[in-house]
Parts: structure tokens; C-alpha cells; sequence
RNA sequence: GGACCGGUGGCUGAGUGGUUGAAAGCGCUCCCCUGCUAAGGGAGUAUACGUCAAAAGCGUAUCGAGGGUUCGAAUCCCUCCCGGUCCGCCA
């Protein structure tokens, strides 16, 4: 969440910011700061009170001690336990209210991050390869039907809309990916591979910003106790909730295959055909914890490590940015990794390399202690390693001939054991 | 799932209602002493928030978490969480 300090400091500033999302937040600064001024009034008012209650406590204890009568002081203390009581209702009352509010204000965009209303507003900043040369492309849907890798009727039949179920050449071309993806961030770009649970509590999610903002896109368990998570980052992430690091513990690097479970409530008919948006699908994660000074830089490094694999399988993608009315809740700042799909005439977006500033931290109360032994909140990245499903689609796509032969790429072909499919 | 025992500062560990934010030891930091493969002496050693232009200072809170009792709680009561051990069950 937002630093109340800086929102107190420059209010017009934060405001100015968020304006620039579009999405009414801006309104809401006015009321956490009347909060704060409360909760702070409230505050200083109470810890005068408490100080006195507890001086004129232990000069009961004396008189007791002495065997002297302290009943005169003791309704006078007990009176100032009311008057403490009443100011801290109050005060919790607009700390409650504050931090609600706080939990619903999305991050700052990055100073440089370009000013836009929609996701018509993204510049693309480059792109990498060309684009195969197929008269025809076929749409995966096609090439999977075929092959019989692919089944849609197998998903509804156990879970209903919204799953596939892989099957032979298709789940182990899924698995190859996978193992593929793992070892080139965990072995060759020092990423330290983690395995998570898939089940996790409120507040993980609460720290990561899914919640309380996006509950109904996420799928909960036992009276919303704990949730599937929707992304990797999020158990990877809330690995350092409430720690303290040392300033040479960082950066902390991670990579995490997980399943993701996603609602996309509201999202029928818009972008979902075949693979292209499940409830459930399969994604390789990179998430870096690091000193604040450092994480422009990591984000680009992090984003040339989500793209090192697509190029290592030969795919042709762009790399965008999001405008400020299209970056994420959390995210000051995001690169998309947009594959091309030609079944589809269009580029699908397999990666989202964001960095969130010190915003989750100050949600899950990440931080590291400095040189001069200050504490800090770190910052977080999060390189969406890669939604697999989508990336099979650009696979399948580009890399068909014109007899719906599917050529592996190069890199590939020792994990999934085959030349062509 | 059941039973019992625990959860105190970086660590070990005192402390069962009144100057205890917390003894002692260890560790760590700084200083002093000492010419030698070591020892001794001294000081310091949590975090958050509030107050302040800011630092210092001051104040408040924090002894797993949250409630309660009380003039006052690490200490008593309730709920929950976590850990250990034993039993049951189990891929």
C-alpha cells in the first residue's frame, strides 16, 4: 500500500498520479488523510492519558506498599481509563477506516510511466524475430483437435467451462515447457527454484494486493479463509512476509512452477478462445526481492530473462508498456511480453514484468536493514515468468508447416524427447 | 482428530499482579588496558507509532495474536495461532 507519509507530505502530488489511472482513486485521498489526522489527534491525546495512568499507578503501588489508603486515586485513575477507552474507539474506528481505504488505493505509476487512458495508449518498445511465413496459419484449436492433445470436452466433463485437459504429446509437451522454463531461470539465470503450496491464507493475498480489491475474481475455500492462488506470486512473494533482511540477502531470486486459479469473472467472450484464458493453467514464475535503488534496473533485467525464452525457442514476440490508465493495482511500472499468435492474427501477452516498488512490501512488511542499520521496505518484482497455455498457443501457431507439422524448437527437444508433433 | 507441555529481546533463559522494556549469561559493536598466540575493565546493543521543520529528546505501545478482569497484567481469565511429545487416522 501507499506510504501515508508520502500521501500526507505531497497530497497533490498522489493525486496528480492516480488521476492518471482513471479508475476514481484519486477521490478517495482526501479521506485517508482526515483519517490520519484524526487517528494522529486521537493518538496524542490517549498517550498523554496513559502517561499519567501509569505514574499515578505506581504511586498506588507505594501508598499500598505503605499500608496507605489509595481508594481517592483509584476512582481518579480508573476515571482516566474511561477517557483512554473512548479516544482509542475513536481513534481504531478512523485507523480501520484508514487502512481500508489504503487496501483499495492502487500503487503510484512510475513517474516515466506513459500517460494514457486505455490499453490503446501502450507503446511498443521493440520486437524480437519475424514472423514465420505461412500462407495459412492454422489456429491451435485445429492442430490440437487433430493431434487429440488438447481436450476441452475432458475439462467441462470434470470442472465445466473454462478447463482443458492435456493429453498424451500435448501434456508432455506442457511438462517439457515447464522443465525448460525451470532450468533456464533457476540453472543458467540464478534464480532459485521453490515448490509452494497452491492453497494460501487471506493475508498472503492481502500482501500481494489481490485482495480485498479483486475477491471475486479469485476462487476461496471455508468461509474465504484461504484461496487458490491466481498467480504464483503470490505464495512466492509472501515467502518474506514479515521478515527483516540483511542488506546482503538481497537480491533474493525466485522461480516457481505453479497451477493458477483465475474466476475471470466478467471476462466471457473476450479474448478466450481455446487456451488463450482458463481458469486454471499453468505458469513459470520470476519474482526478485530487492534494495529499492536497484529495482528500475532489475526490472529490465528480469524482462530480458522472460524474453531469453521465447528467443531460445525461436518465437517472434513484442515487448509493450502499459500506460498509466492500463498498468496493474500493484504495479508502478510493466512491461507486457506479447507473443505472436498468427492462428489468432494477433500477439497474446505471455508475460507481465512489473515492478511494484516498496508497495507490497508495506502491505506484507518486507524489510531489510541497511549499512547504517535503518530498516527499509524492500522493493518487488515480479517478471510473470510464463502463462504456459498462451505460450503453447504461439508454439503450436508458428511453429506449424504447411501440413499442420509441428516442428519443436531446437532448445525444446531434449526435454520433450521428439523433433516434430 | 484426541491428550499433555510449551511460545519472553539476535540466542539461551529468569520472572505468577505494582519504577520489568523486561534479571543473568552468550553473541555483537565501540572504547580502555596489556607486547604477543590469550585475558581483563568500561560503555552500548529491539521495533513501531506519536510529538518536533528536523535531529536530539520526550511520550506511548509491543513478553505468539486477539479479547476480558483490574486503579495497574509478561504475570489472572477466555478465544485463536504456532511448536514439541504421545495416541488415532492416512496418500
Amino acid at each position: 500500500m501507499l506510504d501515508i507519509k508520502v500521501i500526507r507530505d505531497n497530497p497533490d502530488l498522489v493525486k496528480e498520479r492516480l488521476a492518471h489511472r482513471h479508475d476514481g482513486s484519486a477521490d478517495l485521498i482526501d479521506e485517508v488523510l482526515a483519517c490520519d489526522e484524526t487517528r494522529r489527534k486521537n493518538e496524542t491525546a490517549k498517550q498523554a492519558l496513559q502517561s499519567e495512568r501509569k505514574s499515578t499507578s505506581k504511586e498506588i503501588g507505594k501508598l499500598r506498599a505503605n499500608g496507605e489508603d489509595s481508594s481517592g486515586i483509584e476512582t481518579e485513575v480508573k476515571k482516566i481509563g474511561e477517557q483512554i477507552k473512548a479516544l482509542d474507539d475513536e481513534g481504531s474506528k478512523a485507523a480501520k477506516r484508514q487502512t481500508e481505504l489504503l487496501l483499495n488505493i492502487p500503487n503510484l505509476p512510475y513517474d516515466d510511466c506513459p500517460v494514457g487512458a486505455d490499453e490503446e495508449a501502450n507503446p511498443i518498445l521493440r520486437s524480437w524475430g519475424e514472423k514465420p511465413a505461412l500462407i495459412e496459419a492454422r489456429d491451435h484449436l485445429d492442430l490440437a483437435e487433430d493431434k487429440g492433445i488438447i481436450s476441452f470436452d475432458d475439462g467441462a466433463r470434470l470442472s465445466g467451462s473454462g478447463f482443458a485437459v492435456y493429453r498424451g504429446e500435448g501434456a508432455r509437451l506442457q511438462r517439457a515447457l515447464i522443465q525448460f522454463l525451470l532450468d533456464l531461470q533457476g540453472r543458467e539465470n540464478g534464480y532459485e527454484e521453490v515448490n509452494v503450496p497452491h492453497i494460501i491464507k487471506r493475508e498472503c493475498m492481502e500482501g500481494t494486493g489481490q485482495l480485498p480489491k479483486f475477491e471475486d475474481d479469485m476462487y476461496g475455500t471455508e468461509n474465504n479463509e484461504f484461496f487458490l492462488a491466481p498467480t504464483a506470486e503470490v505464495p512466492v512473494t509472501n515467502l518474506y512476509r514479515d521478515t527483516l533482511l540483511a542488506e546482503e540477502d538481497l537480491p533474493i531470486k525466485l522461480t516457481a512452477h505453479t497451477p493458477c486459479f483465475r474466476r475471470e469473472a466478467g471476462s466471457a467472450g473476450r479474448d478466450n478462445r481455446g487456451i488463450i484464458r482458463m481458469h486454471q493453467f499453468d505458469k513459470v514464475e520470476l519474482v526478485q526481492i530487492v534494495d529499492p535503488s536497484t529495482s528500475m534496473a532489475v526490472l529490465e533485467e528480469l524482462t530480458g530473462h522472460a524474453e531469453a525464452a521465447l528467443q531460445k525457442l525461436g518465437l517472434h514476440y513484442q515487448v509493450i508498456e502499459l500506460c498509466t490508465g492500463d498498468v496493474g493495482f500493484s504495479s508502478c511500472k510493466t512491461y507486457d511480453i506479447e507473443v505472436w499468435a498468427p492462428g489468432q492474427g494477433k500477439y497474446l501477452e505471455v508475460s507481465s514484468c512489473s515492478c511494484f516498488g516498496d508497495y507490497q512490501a508495506r502491505r506484507m512488511k518486507l524489510r531489510y536493514k541497511d549499512a547504517d542499520g535503518r530498516n527499509n521496505f524492500c522493493h518487488t518484482l515480479n517478471g510473470s515468468g510464463t502463462a504456459l497455455p498462451r505460450l503453447l498457443v504461439a508454439l503450436l501457431e508458428q511453429c506449424q508447416d504447411a501440413e499442420g507439422i509441428v516442428h519443436i524448437p531446437e532448445a525444446l527437444q531434449p526435454y520433450y524427447g521428439e523433433a516434430t508433433l
